[in-house]
DNA sequence: TACAATTAGGGTAATTAGGGCT
DNA sequence: ATTGTCCTAATTACCCTAATTG
C-alpha cells in the first residue's frame, strides 16, 4: 500500500518549527538548522519565519523507522 | 471539515537514546546497540541521532518486569 | 495599538554516533 | 556474546536578545 498524497503546494498544510520539532523529539533550533543545511525544504513567510510541508515531514519519519532491515527468517 | 488523522505512526511521543537507557539502567551505547541489532524500532533524525517509540519501550519494559516478578509460570 | 507566544540570530555546553578495546 | 568504557567528530540542547506572528 502506498498512499500518495500527491497534493498542490498551495492546498499543502505547512507546520511551525516547533510543531517539526515536537514530532521529530528535538528542539526547535535544531529544525531551523536542518532548513538551514538544505536537509528539509522550508518555506519562509514575509517576515523570515520558517514553515515546513507537513507531507515531507511525514515521510521523513515514515522513512527512517526501520534501523536494520531485518532479513528473512532462515527456513 | 473533519480531518480523521489518519497518522498510524507519526504522532507517537520519541525518546532520546538517554532516556531510554535510564529506563533500562544501561549504557546509552548499550541502547545503540539494541538499534543496530534490529532489537528496537529507531527512528533517526535528518542529523543521525536516533529516537525510540515510548510505546515499544514501554511493552519491553513490561516484559522484564513480569519476567522479574512472576515465578517460572511454564508447568 | 498592545499583548503573549514563537522564532531567528549567535554562542556555549551537553548528547550522540562510530570504531576500537578490555 | 553482551555490556561498559575511552576516544574524536558531528549533532543537538540550552543560554541570550530582538523581531515576527496571530
Amino acid at each position: 500500500m502506498t498512499i500518495t498524497t500527491t497534493q498542490a503546494s498551495s492546498n499543502e498544510r505547512l507546520l511551525t518549527p516547533g510543531e517539526v520539532a515536537a514530532l521529530f523529539r528535538v528542539d526547535p533550533k535544531t529544525v531551523t538548522r536542518w532548513a538551514s543545511a538544505g536537509r528539509i525544504g522550508s518555506i519562509r513567510t514575509p517576515g523570515g519565519h520558517r514553515r515546513f510541508r507537513e507531507s515531507e515531514v511525514r515521510s521523513m519519519l515514515a522513512d527512517l523507522t526501520s534501523e536494520a532491515t531485518l532479513p528473512p527468517s532462515r527456513p
